[in-house]
DNA sequence: CGATCTATGTCGGCT
DNA sequence: AGCCGACGTAGATCG
């Protein structure tokens, strides 16, 4: 990992076209050849970059000044011209072991499998990830009455999810053995235009609360 | 800027929970108070990280270690535990003038709009952005025959864009001055879904070629 | 390898 | 400030 502090100018072009005026910015060269623009604000984004693989030549234009220009595939390029060095140093940082998460949305559907009844009082577990031609439905459940219901599971509800749910229970309707099935579209937040949308379509909306069902979720109920 | 190489620790609570293993990796401290945290490969977003606004508060552990809490807004939770420092720098990069982008899809849209009978003989403009209560449709057209068309124009074409597009259609064909109104999504690629549900729906799929249609707009015919 | 889905998405534009 | 859509989305998972 390289670490250069420069007074400098960058110039993108490939699917977009970029500029970035002359002033001083952190360029970061990781030992993949990868190149990182970043100035003192804004978030974990670069202003701009290249991602590997590609490749980093160092020269000097006409006006005897150093660019770099970083080449990556598909005729990605991004010219840095360098006006004056404050910085530079290099470090051996190894590999990474990498990053363990916790706690996204494949574990609220496992969660939400095993207390479905929290989605709607006597709901009851068919199957996860019940298959249709057009995909997995998340939980296909049995309400109190035996009708079938099918649960799409977002962890923010938005319009997309709803519009997915929809597909979903037009084509479980036309199954005679199935029809009707009615929807639940589950998540831990709803945007209120979901929730327009779905309440049009007659389907019921569910917040879930993660951290109640955590708690509900006690381990020694797994005794296999 | 501050840039600290150093073995460290890192673990994050928010929205989910992640840990990072000891390992020796770059901290970047900006301006605003905001932390990356980078290892020497994998692509421009840092292995973690804490967006601003937030504020770092450096002490000391009971064992004696050195450890950096950077606290977000909603509880969230950075804590980085450093066990040896390599590198320890400050640069003062005053503001960046920022970047400047020369977009992509307004553009593809003005040329459409210019051209629109690349995406289907005869096809003429009636206008651009023509409002409905749902939003705006991106181009409404005539074609030979007289009849309306409803033109959506994406980079990429995906099942949402299709969606829209079809809510704009039910809507504008309700309305009996225009119906009726077809559809043609437009983009300069069109994923196998999306023109799989598209034709189901009667929908017209128009790939668009960025580059011819860059070289038919002469900006002589700009007179003006 | 391609298609689909998620994301601590981030970012910009608009109401 | 909140909502919505685009992104040089990137990254993971699965057929």
């Amino acid at each position: 990992m390289r670490i250069v502090v420069a007074r400098c100018q960058v110039d993108y072009a490939g699917r977009l076209t970029a500029h970035l005026p002359m002033a001083t910015r952190v360029l970061m060269i990781k030992a993949d050849g990868s190149v990182l623009v970043h100035s003192d604000g804004g978030s974990y984004k670069p202003l701009n970059w290249m991602s590997p693989p590609c490749r980093v030549r160092e020269g000097v234009t006409d006006d005897g000044q150093v660019e770099w220009v970083v080449t990556g595939k598909d005729d990605d390029t991004l010219r840095i011209l360098i006006d004056e060095v404050r910085h530079d140093t290099s470090h051996d940082l190894g590999l990474d072991p990498g990053l363990q998460k916790d706690g996204v949305e494949k574990h609220l559907q496992e969660l939400l499998a095993e207390h479905p009844s929290s989605l709607a009082d006597g709901l009851t577990l068919v199957r996860r990830e019940y298959p249709t031609a057009i995909g997995p439905v998340d939980l296909m459940c049995r309400d109190v009455a035996g009708a079938s219901v099918a649960v799409e599971i977002k962890r923010r509800g938005e319009i997309d999810g709803v519009e997915q749910l929809t597909r979903y229970l037009e084509l479980l309707n036309r199954d005679p053995l199935l029809a009707p099935v009615r929807g639940i579209f589950a998540a831990q937040e709803i945007k209120p235009q979901a929730r327009v949308l779905a309440t049009d379509r007659g389907i019921t909306c569910a917040v879930v609360d993660y951290d109640a069902l955590r708690g509900m979720d006690d381990p020694t109920d797994r005794l296999f």
